[in-house]
RNA sequence: CGCGGGGUAGAGCAGUUGGUAGCUCGUCGGGCUCAUAACCCGGAGGUCGGGGGUUCAAGUCCCUCCCCCGCAACCA
């Protein structure tokens, strides 16, 4: 027999910072449901999850906590496990990126590259916070100040290594190119071009030394490793790579899958290929980029106390349950949106209504027509046969042409449209009508022969997508799991005669809406509240949005901040300010946030300033004619191509969402553009 | 003119090479009584974002405008 052909299918590795959300059951879903379906069609499968367990962020979590860092990711992967052992979840592997195998094998991938040249030490200059031991980049200051702790940041050089990404770009771009299939939906192909690959790529900082929590560079121990460096690497190191034994990556290499989230698709179709292809090795066969599961009542945040948790979800309603919901309701590479109301629906009018209950009336009108014994089909074929018939042998490869392009929710949809076939063939035969004549026994025999091997056929192909239910069809068939349940051999007629089948419990009990959503809604209250409370003592940054606590807060912050750095008088003479009278105002093309200022700052000439203050002043021309106070001694920089001289002061109030900005213009409008502030 | 994806029934979506506008849910009416008050059929509901063009014929092709959503850039 000639080996099986091989599949491999990832999700990305999960960030253990926090319990896990229904986005990330939604893609281990997924996956497992490619996964099964793979080994049922024939394929040795390997099927990998993990964590991805390194970073700053880990490590001050667990500080604050005061454990180890390896403690504190310990406990949070033993929650994952948990969740993936609920939802049926059947991984191959389960990875983590502080196992010790994947330590050396990254320390080995890092110094290859680094002996071949393609990861060089050159030095990177940035904004660094020093009480918080970090690197930000300028946008992500908050006033030029640290957005964690809001101290003044310093331009430090520090060493790094970095990794020649530049040197690949062509070659990946050409193997973009010539494998359409390679970024999926094909959409995002475009966006990484355009966006990234085109313009041309810088060589990306691949070592930390602001942080200990991650893999030590091995010929240079000051530095860890970057995270997407490891992160990415998981998916070879797993199978044995640059171990003593890399049998499973010699059998499973190439990925014919990495599902990932489309937020992290840019990671793993430019920096992960070329990674590998300065290892030299294959690179995987297809990213797929799957959508989110977005929130009816915007977006999930834990502040909110909306955060969707699948450990809740599957306890009430099942996990078959919510396994097809997630499966059925987020298209091929677009959002979809998660509702109580959504998932209950789908929860009635699928899986009770349709199949649940064509299964319970299949096995009641046997039961009590023929005392549960299957009859044979001996009358003969009537038109309304034929189709059923047709449609039951011609599901297995509609499904295989759904799944051969990932469309999950289409292979589900094939399914369910054998079950409405099914249920319109009860109405049309009557075998209620039948029962009751002696001379139409053999059609009704017939057609209840017809429902028992539909539902068979029903219950192999969804063998993948509702593991616990699929089972529960074949007992109430009187089927034993073997040749009858498998996809391979599935043939129309199969079942036997005689088969006894038992009626048991609803396959999925139909949910009363408007009692359910009246508990899931006073649950939800129940958990805001709690978030209300937990989030006052201890305000977070995500925590921390509600309006009544944004504006009392940034007060706070605006009264202590002068207090906590007093410079020196030499260096506030550093800064010239002056009056300057607004000559023009225009929005900015292509910017939806600045406006385009032409001052008369008494310099002889205009002077041109952009700020960024659009949002709050969206009529331009109002403000010419008016006086501002600039800082003209700032150096100048480019912004969407113009040449910005200088920063117009305002006063600030809030931040994010709530932030409200007013322009200093009290000044006596008899002063000339250019006096002097001081 | 940064790149891309969209605008089709109350909601969510399909509409292949131009040839009667469909599916799921909801809604209204009917049928049935085997079944989990489930199932089946039918009706209503659409100027296919606006305007222009090509054509015997445009949701589909071309031009143009408007609106939404991703990604990128941008608060000196």
């Amino acid at each position: 027999m000639a080996e099986k052909k091989t599949f491999y299918v990832t999700t990305p590795i999960y960030y253990p910072s926090d319990k896990l959300h229904i986005g990330h059951a939604y893609c281990t879903v997924a996956a497992d449901a490619i996964a099964r379906y793979k080994r049922m069609t024939g394929y040795d499968v390997y099927f990998l999850t993990g964590s991805d367990e390194h970073g700053q962020k880990i490590e001050r979590k667990a500080k604050e906590k005061g454990v180890t860092p390896q403690k504190y990711v310990d406990d949070i992967v033993a929650t994952f496990h948990a969740l993936w052992k609920l939802m049926n979840i059947s991984n191959d592997g389960f990875f983590r990126t502080t196992d010790d195998y994947h330590v050396k094998a990254v320390q080995k991938i890092f110094k290859k590259l680094y002996d071949q040249g393609d990861i060089y030490k050159s030095s990177y200059t940035g904004h660094y916070c020093t009480p918080c031991e970090s690197f930000w980049l300028e946008r992500q200051l908050k006033d030029g100040c640290c957005p964690d702790c809001g101290r003044p940041v310093e331009m430090v050089e520090e060493e790094s290594y970095f990794f020649r990404l530049s040197k690949y770009a062509d070659r990946l771009i050409q193997h973009i190119k010539d494998n359409p299939e390679f970024i999926q939906p094909v959409s995002r192909t475009n966006e990484m071009l355009q966006n990234f690959l085109l313009p041309g790529l810088e060589d990306l900082c691949v070592s930390r030394t602001s942080f200990k929590w991650g893999i030590p560079v091995c010929f240079d121990e000051k530095h860890v490793v970057y995270v997407w460096l490891d992160a990415l690497s998981n998916y070879i190191t797993k199978l044995g790579f640059y171990s003593d034994d890399d049998s499973l990556y010699r059998k499973y290499w190439p990925a014919d899958v990495h599902l990932v989230g489309k937020e992290i698709v840019r990671f793993h179709t430019i920096i992960w290929p070329i990674m590998l292809m300065a290892l030299g090795e294959p690179l995987p066969k297809q990213i797929f980029g799957h959508g989110w599961l977005v929130l009816d009542g915007g977006k999930m945040s834990k502040s909110k106390g909306n955060v969707v948790d699948p450990v809740k979800l599957c306890n009430r309603y099942g996990v078959d349950a919510i396994r097809y919901f997630l499966l059925r309701e987020v298209p091929f590479g677009s959002d979809g949106v998660f509702s109580n109301e959504a998932l209950i629906y789908r929860i009635n009018s699928d899986l009770a209504n349709d199949l649940g209950n064509l299964l319970s009336r299949t096995v009641s009108m046997t039961e009590k027509y023929f005392g549960g014994v299957l009859p044979a089909p001996t009358a003969p074929v009537a038109a309304e046969d034929d189709a059923l018939i047709a449609q039951a042998r011609a599901l297995a490869s509609k499904v295989e042409d759904c799944m051969a392009k990932l469309l999950l929710p289409e292979a589900l949809e094939a399914i369910f449209s054998l079950v409405r076939a099914c249920n319109k063939y009860i109405d049309v035969t009557m075998p209620w009508a039948l029962a009751k004549d002696e001379a139409t026994q053999a059609r009704l025999g017939t057609v209840l022969y017809n429902l028992a091997e539909c539902l068979r056929f029903v219950g192999v192909m969804l063998q993948p997508y509702l593991p616990d239910t699929a089972p529960r069809i074949f007992a109430q068939l009187g089927i034993e799991e073997g040749p009858l349940t498998d996809a391979l051999s599935l043939s129309y007629g199969d079942i036997a005669p005689g088969t006894i089948l038992h009626k048991g419990e609803a396959l999925f009990p139909r949910i009363d809406v408007k009692a359910e959503l009246e508990a899931l809604e006073a649950e939800t209250a129940k958990a805001q509240a709690d978030a209300a409370v937990s989030a006052a003592p201890a305000p977070e940054p995500e925590t921390r949005a509600s309006a009544e606590q944004a504006a009392p807060q940034a007060a706070a912050q605006a009264q202590s901040a002068p207090a906590a750095q007093a410079i020196e008088f030499p260096d506030f003479e550093k800064v010239q300010m002056r009056v300057c009278r607004v000559l023009d105002c225009q929005f900015v093309k292509k910017s939806e946030k600045l406006l385009h200022f032409t001052l008369d700052a008494g310099d002889g000439q205009p002077r041109t300033i952009l700020s960024g203050i659009r949002k709050w002043y969206p009529e331009p021309e109002a403000l010419i004619g008016k006086n501002v106070i600039a800082v003209v001694n700032l150096k100048p920089r480019k912004m969407c191509g113009i040449e910005s001289q200088g920063m117009i002061l305002s006063a600030v109030m809030g931040e994010g969402e709530e932030e409200t900005l007013s322009l200093l213009t009290t000044v006596d409008p008899s002063f000339p553009g250019g006096s002097q502030i001081g």
